[in-house]
Parts: structure tokens; sequence; C-alpha cells
RNA sequence: GGUCGCGUGGCCGAGUGGCUAGGCAGUGGUCUGCAAAACCAUCUACAGCGGUUCGAAUCCGCUCGCGACCUCCA
């Protein structure tokens, strides 16, 4: 393989451009991604965020890196509007149905977890909240204020962007010059508290009806959203660490407070690599919320929904998803999660037949080490999916020939296939089994017997019996092969 | 209005200067009692116009269409 594609790029926000993958102290690898707010149930957007970031998190470990990957759950502080004067999401939802903010938080995290559970994304290194660290976003306001970046007003403190931009490039991030940025600020109400229109809240004195609230030098209050990520970042991997990914709708306020903010209180870059997910769409619109397009996971895999003709199993849609590449939007139907479940259960299947298969010959027909440089080569041109999956496809035909006894494979190359397959397959895209294993004695005895019957049948020409026997076996879920010299069977 | 991005074959979706992406669907064939699966072959592309180049889906310009952000959103 050449050097260059062995070296891991990333597509960095910062400077648009795919840089060599350099961690700051190799082997470890530090890796921040915003999480959730848990004021409602996750939709699918997010969950591509999360499952792409997941993917990101294995290949790393699968490359050997020490990675300690922290994403946090938001449960305070997130407001309804960025005029700083809205109602926090979760107190908001926690009046509405008459319960504790943390009841809120509780039921939804809990139901977060159990969404990525089922999608297969593995639990980040650190998962701190936003409560959990109000002692810390006190500290760094502290130190913005000492720094001069940040003002006091009626106990609620704003950062100060103008005095900020005076010294570092503010929209260094999303590409945008302060003065358009000034520009189309719009006048919203409630701001008179600011000093500059692009000035945000660090911490917001609580009003009497305002139920999260925590003391702290200026005011019974609440942080402000963008600060959590600064603290818990700053704690966990320190002030400058490698990888900070979002969606790519946090670039334009979310992402670029963070760093304005860690900038004031470190005086450092914070982060080396941003990476942004793309956006789910549904009929090339944007799956939110607020347009009300969006789908619930479990609505997505029972089909209980008007846009879906049924329902897609959490595979499918990995797989799915995984056909493209993080940084595209990726759109929404019932065509393609239909393709995307018949090629997710091709490739199964093919590491079925993989497993099975015997070295055939001292050589093979076939380049196995070109094809797993491909694919290497794929994953390390910024986490490449789609091209990678491309790969592997291609040397399905190869395993099912193989598999025909029309293709040989040697002993050291099926080695390679069946670590190629399995490493990359299971431990880096995620993907597992969903076919019913269920291999006890009793199960296989059965069907070796009901195999053996219906092949006294066939071997008698009595098809009414043969087919009878297939067709209630369908009807169970258990679909029967006939091959050349052997029937075999699969429980779906 | 400002900033940015996109427009690929029936559908999804890669690819950024010259070499078949891939999946699904279609067509023909092999295999098969049939079915399924699999294998082989094959069809449908690069929004439009102009430019650069020996050569462009790929670079540049214009036009048209779509989207994102600028308001909470992954």
């Amino acid at each position: 393989m050449e050097k260059n594609s062995r070296q891991l790029k990333i597509k960095n926000t910062l400077s648009r451009k795919k840089e060599v993958f350099e961690p700051i102290n190799p082997p470890f690898v530090g890796m921040y991604v915003c999480g959730p707010t848990v004021y409602s149930d996750v939709h699918l957007g997010n969950c591509r965020t999360f499952i792409s970031f997941d993917v990101i998190f294995r290949y790393l470990k699968h490359l050997g890196y020490k990675v300690r990957y922290v994403r946090n759950i938001t449960d305070a502080g997130h407001l309804e509007s960025d005029a700083d004067s809205g109602e926090d999401k979760i107190a908001k939802k926690a009046k509405l149905e008459q319960l504790e903010p943390m009841e809120i938080v509780q039921r939804y995290t809990v139901d977060f977890h159990k969404v990525m559970d089922q999608f297969n994304v593995l639990p980040p290194s650190i998962e701190p909240t936003a409560t959990g660290h109000i002692i810390e976003q006190i500290e760094m306001i502290k130190k913005i204020i000492e720094n001069g970046y940040a003002y006091v007003v009626n106990g609620s403190v704003y950062f100060d962007v103008e005095k900020y931009a005076q010294e570092n490039d503010y929209g260094e991030l999303n590409g945008r010059k302060l003065e358009d940025l000034i520009a189309n600020t719009r006048e919203l109400g409630g701001q008179d508290e600011k000093r500059g229109p692009l000035d945000f809240a660090l911490w917001i004195k609580a009003k009497p009806e305002h139920i999260m609230r925590w003391p702290s030098p200026w005011s019974v209050g609440f942080p402000g959203w963008h600060l959590e990520c600064s603290a818990m970042s700053t704690k966990y991997l320190g002030e400058k660490f490698d990888i900070h990914g979002g969606g790519m709708d946090l670039i334009p306020t979310h992402h670029t407070n963070e760093i304005a903010q860690s900038r004031a209180c470190n005086h450092t870059e914070p982060v080396n690599y941003w990476i942004h997910t793309n956006m789910l769409t549904v009929n090339g619109q944007k799956m939110s919320k607020s347009l009300g397009n969006s789908f619930l996971p479990h609505e997505l895999f029972t089909g209980n929904h008007p846009l879906l003709d049924k329902g897609y199993s959490p595979m499918t849609v990995r797989f799915f998803m995984l056909q493209a590449h993080y940084s595209s939007t990726l759109d929404f139907s019932n065509d393609a999660l239909n393709s995307a479940e018949k090629g997710y259960h091709r490739l199964m299947s093919a590491i079925v037949t993989l497993n099975k298969l015997q070295p055939s010959s001292e050589t093979s027909n076939f380049n196995v080490q070109e094809l797993k440089d491909k694919v290497y080569e794929a994953l390390n041109d910024d986490f490449n999916t789609p091209i990678a999956i491309a790969q592997l496809f291609e040397g399905i035909r190869f395993i099912n020939s193989v598999a025909d006894k029309k293709a040989t494979v040697s002993e050291k190359d099926l080695d390679t296939l069946k670590t190629l397959y399995h490493s990359i397959v299971f431990d880096v895209f995620g993907l597992k089994e969903e076919i019913l294993e269920d291999n006890s004695e009793l199960i296989n005895g059965l069907m070796k017997i009901i195999i053996d019957i219906r092949l006294k049948a066939r071997k008698n020409k009595d098809w009414e019996t043969s087919d009878a026997i297939r067709d209630q076996l369908k009807e169970l879920g258990i679909i029967l092969k006939d091959s050349i010299d052997e029937t075999t069977w699969t429980i779906q």
C-alpha cells in the first residue's frame, strides 16, 4: 500500500480541507461530541450523527488509538430560543407534565440509551451532564470575566463577542465576517441587557418561576447552553484536544461560541479537528422536530408512520446510513430503505457463507490483499464508509463464487478475508446479525428430521409434499434453500 | 436579502481531470422439479450553456433548479 493511503485523513471544518490526522499525544485520542438535549425522544437525525461518530470512534480504536470519547447529556441551560430570554427546554417540559425536571431528564436519558443500544452504538467513555458540572461552568465564567471577555448585567453574565473579535477570528469555524454576522442579526426582544447583538449568555439569572436554579457569584440562576461543552471538554480532555464533532447545524452558533469561550478562558485554540455530520432529509428537506417531518426510531422499526410502508430493523437503518458519507445529506424513502435492507442481508449472508468456506487451492483467483488495501484506503479517506462497503461487495462476489466452486481461495487469503470482514463489518461498522440464531440441539435435531423427510419426498418426486413443507416452514419464518448437495435453513 | 453547499443512470448513493464505484430494481443466460439464493452478461448517467485542456461528471464562468445556515434543532 502507498504510504499515503495508510494515513488517516479527516475533513476539518476549520480548514475546510482534508488533513492528515495527527493526535496530540499518540496513541491517545480525545474526542468530544455534542450529545442530545434530553427533553423529548431522540429523532432519527440525531441518531445519524451518533451513529456516524460511533463508526469514527470504532475505527480509531480499530487503528490502535486509545480513544477517550466524551459525549455529553444536556439536561439544563438549553433555551427555547437564542434570545437568552426563552424558557429552558427541560423546565418547560417538566412544567407541562407536572414532573420534576430531573424526571424528564431521567426518562429521556433512559430512552436515548435504549435507542443507542438498538442501533448498536457503543457507549462513550464518559457521558457527563450539564447539571453535574455547574461548578466547573461557574469557574470557567469567572476566568472569562477575569480575562475581560464577559460582563455582568443584573445577575446575568454575557460573553462580549465584539471584544473577543478584536483579537480573535470569531468566524473562523463558519467562515463568516463579523460585520456580516452583525448586519444579519435580527432585532429580537429581551436583548436589552446585551451590549452587542452577537453576545450570548454564560449565566442567566433565574426568574422567580424558573425551577432549575443554582447559586452563583452573580445570581441564583443557570448556565448558558454553549458553556457546558466547553467546561466539560476542558475538564475531561484538556484545554486542547484532538477531535470535536456534532451535527453541522451546530457550526454557526453553538460551536462558534464554544471556541470563543474556550479561547477567552484558556488562551488556546481548543480543538485540532472539527468534524461535522450532515443532515438527514425527508423529500429533500431537513428532518427536524420543528418541521414535523421527523421520525422516531420506534416508528421506523415498527413501520408505524404515515410515510412508511413497513418497518425497518435497526441494523438495516444503520447499514442504510453507512451507505452514504457522513458529510452528505441523506434522503429517507421507502425505496432507499428497501434497497438497503436487501443489501444488508446480502452482506450478512455472505459472511455466513464465508465462515463455512474451506481453502480450495494453493492459489486464489482474486486479489484479496488488494481488496483489503482498498477497504482501508477508503476508511482512511475521511471515514468513507460507502466506498468501503462497495469494496466489500466486490469481495462478496468472490466469496459466493468460491462457495459455488467457481473460484478458488488459498488458506492464507481465506484467513485474510475472514479477519477483514469480521473486523470491518462487526467491529468498525458496528453491524450485527439480526437473523435469530437458534442453535439449540432440539431445533437443529428437529430441522434435520424435517429436511430428511422432505428429501425423501423430493427423491420420490412428491413435489406436493416437499413444497408444502417448505411453504409451511416459511410461514413460521424458516427459509429453506435447496442447493445441489444440501438443503440449508435460516430463521428470519 | 446575506453566506455556504448541492444538482450523477428507474431509485439510493460514491467519485473531483484520462481507468467498471457499489447497492436496489430491469433484461438475457447458467443452475434448479419448482422456488429461493448465487454466478455470468447487459441496459439506463453525470441539470443547461459557454470556456480552459490533448482530454472534464470532475477546473472556471453564466443560467436554471434545490437545499442549509443567518431564529431552538444532530
